[in-house]
DNA sequence: ATCTATTTATAATC
DNA sequence: TGATTATAAATAGAT
């Protein structure tokens, strides 16, 4: 903002970055600080600087309490998008997830040791349903990533071919046979193998 | 900031304010994020508006995991009085145990390195992998166990054979057929279905 | 840290 | 709400 425009990605100089976030974090605190007095509203804001440390404010009471307070607002924030419909029993519902918390560490400890001896088979099933769903998630953002590649080079190729086209019509026009246009009739292999949609 | 000096007070018309808070806001989640993305700081931000309202930005992960990670830093400076002497209510159990199983499944991500959110089509493979790989040792684990299942119920299905075969010896050594043996020549289902191999 | 030249944010106004 | 604009604030780069 002053004596030259900012990039928005990080600064890699060191040492800009770290006079940068200094200046920059007292000026957002400040900022969240107005913002709550002007406004009458009240802020938790909390930045980790590069190596951890921690600086923080908290407009109103603690940032504990407004912590708090966060977390009841959100509830109802994040329905999951199937069950909340009916009312679950509660009881049966917390029983689920305990068990579910339990397998989970289960399969940390079973992944960090090797230790597979505790889990009974029941466990295991459940572990391994949540590993078939993870998967399926990371194939299907293996699939926009690469969707989004496919586009990108179709677009390339679609210029590509034009220029082609362009400069072969200017090399005919001058008469210029000697310059063989090789390459303007090539086929760009770009399309994409079926099997990787196989996934 | 701009025709007219701002005083650090409460805006008492209710329009001014709330225009206000929506620009103010509005600009300090820019600079929040912007100050993350310059500095390479993590930063989690919330703003309740004077009637409840909640606005948040977490510039890295979940406000959860940020929020978790600020209650680490932040350990031994806040002596919390809410441990679990009290049975506590039965939604508020269920909210901390889908907290608790959010936060292993974010342990199992860190374990391959990064959010699925950052990673990159090589790293998803790795991933995809490694989880394939776990769901392989899952799968002979269960394997194991239920071979382990069968040698038991065979013996087990041995010994009662013998113990019943004995039984009705010495029924019929004493003459005593008014006691028919029904279950002797009973077929236990022992046997496994065939399928829960093709796992 | 301090100092400007600029860029940004935004108060007032429509 | 959304633009516009004059001006206050914030701050990048230099010292």
């Amino acid at each position: 903002m002053a004596r030259g425009k900012v990039q928005l990605k990080r600064i890699e100089n060191p040492v800009h970055r770290q006079v940068t976030f200094c200046k920059r974090r007292a000026g957002l605190l400040k900022k969240a600080k107005e913002l709550s007095v002007l406004c009458d509203a009240d802020i938790g804001l909390f930045i980790f600087s590069a190596h951890g440390k921690l600086y923080e404010l908290a407009t109103k009471g603690t940032m504990q309490g407004l912590i708090e307070r966060y977390m009841e607002s959100n509830r109802g924030a994040q329905p999951e998008p199937d069950i909340e419909t009916q009312p679950l029993d509660a009881k049966e519902e917390i029983k689920q997830l305990k068990q579910e918390v339990e397998i989970l560490q289960k399969g940390l400890r079973y992944m960090f040791g090797g230790g597979v001896g505790t889990m009974t088979l029941d466990e295991l099933d459940v572990l391994e349903k949540h590993l078939e769903i993870w998967i399926c998630n990371i194939r299907s953002t293996k699939m926009n990533i690469m969707y989004e590649e496919i586009q990108l080079l179709r677009n390339k190729e679609g210029i590509l071919k034009a220029a082609n086209n362009y400069l072969q019509d200017k090399i005919e026009e001058n008469g210029m046979t000697d310059f063989a246009p090789n390459t303007t009739n090539f086929a760009y292999p770009l399309t994409i193998q079926n099997e990787i949609f196989q996934l």
